[in-house]
DNA sequence: TAGGCTACCAAGCTAGCGCTTGGGTCGGGA
DNA sequence: TCCCGACCCAAGCGCTAGCTTGGTAGCCTA
């Protein structure tokens, strides 16, 4: 069975492939007869690849996070002013809603399930430095006087993000609106209110 | 068996047993065995009050949207202006979010795969007359001036929508927040954006 | 006090789950 | 030519899922 490191072409394949059925239906509804099916192969010979669902599920996660936890980085180190790096941080995170729409899905929808998996104990962890990236933003910003004084951002910060991921049970890429089209209206929203000036 | 009619206290607590349950874990995780344990009782005794495990999530549901959108009915019949009908129209959804928290989770969560099951077409129709709602309300308040006009209905009833239920995720109604504060904090952010002025 | 109704138990059925095992095929390097 | 590694099949194991069946204890009413 070839390890994580290795890489291997048809090892990536099969994961996609998983990942879209994790995605439509759920991971634990999805079942390794479903994935075998759908990649052409007897369920029992996934086993060459992974040595559990389990596996399959952690690499497409796993390597999503990296991503995204990087872009946020390059973010954050740029230095620009919050309003600036905020709105950077809504577009790089619907662009990522767009790009890995499977794992985002299935991060949404079996989040607090996967979290009582030892396993998955860096989703717990990479979930807090998503939180504290933000909310540094919102403080800064605050502070600066670019942001309103009488929002508390822990609260503020909740609705941001998730305002912001559980688009992608709607967002299409191929869809009318791209992913910095779907951001920009996002943040206008956000940033200037509903009323009428 | 007690019919859907014919209302039995037992059957009831029954539901709601389930309910907490449907909501912690899952509804296809969620086993006949773990609902019975819950309640006290063997698996095959549910049996003597639900024909299946899907009529046990079917009365939750069923029984929620029909409140909901007799709210709704409620707050549109009273014919308030366009701003101050989507502030009903939200907090009602914080309210009812605050006292169906398990039916409302339940919903999010499995609202993908349930909707393709004949049984759960209905969730398909409430779902449209909710849409209805919110984007004739959003519409009147355009038309009227209340509300900005370079938005697109459409996609800000989206946002509306998941950001508001999908509180649900964090909520809770003995936490430091009620779901009427919580709704003018979420309304306030709305309606003033985020940029201090 | 007999009969029926509500609520439940004890036991087990079938289907389908994740996963294992032993073996087969085929292309590339030595 | 030989063999190794990548890839896959066929069959089935142990287990748990939702649900069924036949029976019973206690209560209410006539």
């Amino acid at each position: 069975m070839p390890a994580r490191g290795k890489p291997s072409q048809r090892r990536d394949a099969l994961v996609q492939i998983a990942a879209e059925l994790f995605a439509e239906q759920g991971y634990r509804a999805t079942t390794v007869r479903h994935i075998g099916d759908a990649a052409g192969v007897l369920s029992g010979s996934l086993y060459h690849h992974f040595d559990s669902k389990e596996t399959i599920l952690d690499e497409l996660l796993s390597s999503y996070l990296e991503e995204l936890l990087d872009t946020y980085g390059t973010i954050v180190k740029a230095g620009d002013d919050p309003a600036a790096t905020l709105r950077e941080l809504v577009r790089a995170s619907f662009r990522s809603l767009s790009e890995h729409r499977a794992a985002v899905t299935v991060l949404q929808n079996e989040r607090n399930y996967l979290r009582t998996l030892p396993r998955f104990g860096y989703l717990t962890k990479s979930e807090e430095e998503v939180r504290r990236t933000w909310i540094a933003v919102l403080r800064d910003g605050i502070s600066a006087g670019d942001f309103r004084k009488d929002q508390d951002p822990v609260v503020t910060y909740r609705f941001l993000r998730d305002s912001v991921w559980v688009a992608v049970r709607w967002f299409r890429a191929d869809g009318p609106l791209s992913a910095d089209e779907l951001a920009d209206h996002y943040l206008a929203l956000i940033f200037e209110g509903l009323r009428a000036s």
